[in-house]
DNA sequence: GATGAAACAACCACGGC
DNA sequence: GCCGTGGTTGTTTCATC
């Protein structure tokens, strides 16, 4: 995870279309250098898929909302069969499961608010293990396409021997 | 926006480097209708863009957290400026405007707890607008990569003019 | 709008450095 | 580990229905 590998992260983020070529030129190196490097972010599950991002308002969902949920009794059976039920519904975006007063954060992508009150009547709050429900409206959500390396510490780069997470360039081929 | 156009569209979220031929043969049609078809989703705003998603604790930010702000006084210029601050700072992946209790809702990636305490302290409490910060540890974030057309009511044709957003300007490719 | 064929460009495995 | 080349595949355009 050198610096070559953060600006490859950094740009197949930022625009996962572009050919190798022109990754390869924006970089100065050559394109099977660079297919290569590709590859192995793969192989070591730095990048793990390639989504094509929809505008949620023009598919019919452009009423957002945060539903915050605490569970009773919040222990691992419930939580789990809770987040397992709630991530296959289809007005579901994401799910948190988070310390604090509550338990869930839900993010959901609806018609309309009718829709959003039908979602918490009708699917949430018919589970018996909830113990309260709290729904904000989402006013605007910004969401940032590229998460960088953070700045003043890099990844481990290659530090052997540490236990980290467990040592993506194993293989020496 | 018809069925072929959902399909696509879901098919397309769920993994963007499908070269256009498997496209069309999943869908039982021929390469260049699938290509214009395509292209028609980018030209309408329908899909806004191609991003990799990379693996958070690959790249060094293994901690991620919710921080809800109040501020004070919640006006637009308030709410405006410190949107465009926090948005525009390294550890933030997205935020969320909202109503409620509290006005914002910001998704962090960090290095660690450390990290995280010090983004909170020397970022956030330093604004003299914040009257309140309230941060969750997040324990799992399940993210739904396909966010499907709802059923029940199909999405608006091709309504133009309406912003969504006012965030990142889609990419036209 | 949807289809099929031909020009064009990109990808990818290989051998050499 | 990085680079250039040749065979292969996919994309893109165009004429046609």
């Amino acid at each position: 995870m050198d610096e070559l590998d953060s600006a490859l992260v950094t740009l197949l983020q930022r625009d996962a279309r572009q050919t190798n070529r022109e990754l390869a030129r924006a970089l100065g190196i050559a394109p099977s250098t660079c297919l290569e490097r590709v590859r192995a972010l793969h192989r070591r599950g730095v990048i793990v898929g390639h989504h094509a991002k929809v505008d949620l308002s023009r598919i019919g969902r452009p009423v957002q909302a945060l539903v915050a949920v605490r569970l009773r009794p919040p222990n691992r059976p419930v939580i789990e069969s809770f987040q397992q039920f709630v991530t296959q519904l289809p007005e579901t975006l994401s799910v948190f499961v988070v310390s604090g007063a509550e338990d869930f954060l839900i993010h959901v992508a609806v018609r309309d608010t009718e829709h959003l009150h039908a979602f918490v009547l009708d699917h949430l709050t018919q589970r018996r293990e909830i113990a309260d429900v709290r729904t904000s409206v989402v006013f605007q959500h910004m969401h940032k396409p590229v998460a960088e390396p953070l700045p003043g510490r890099s990844a481990p780069s290659d530090r052997r021997g540490r236990g980290g997470y467990g040592g993506p360039d194993g293989d020496g081929r």
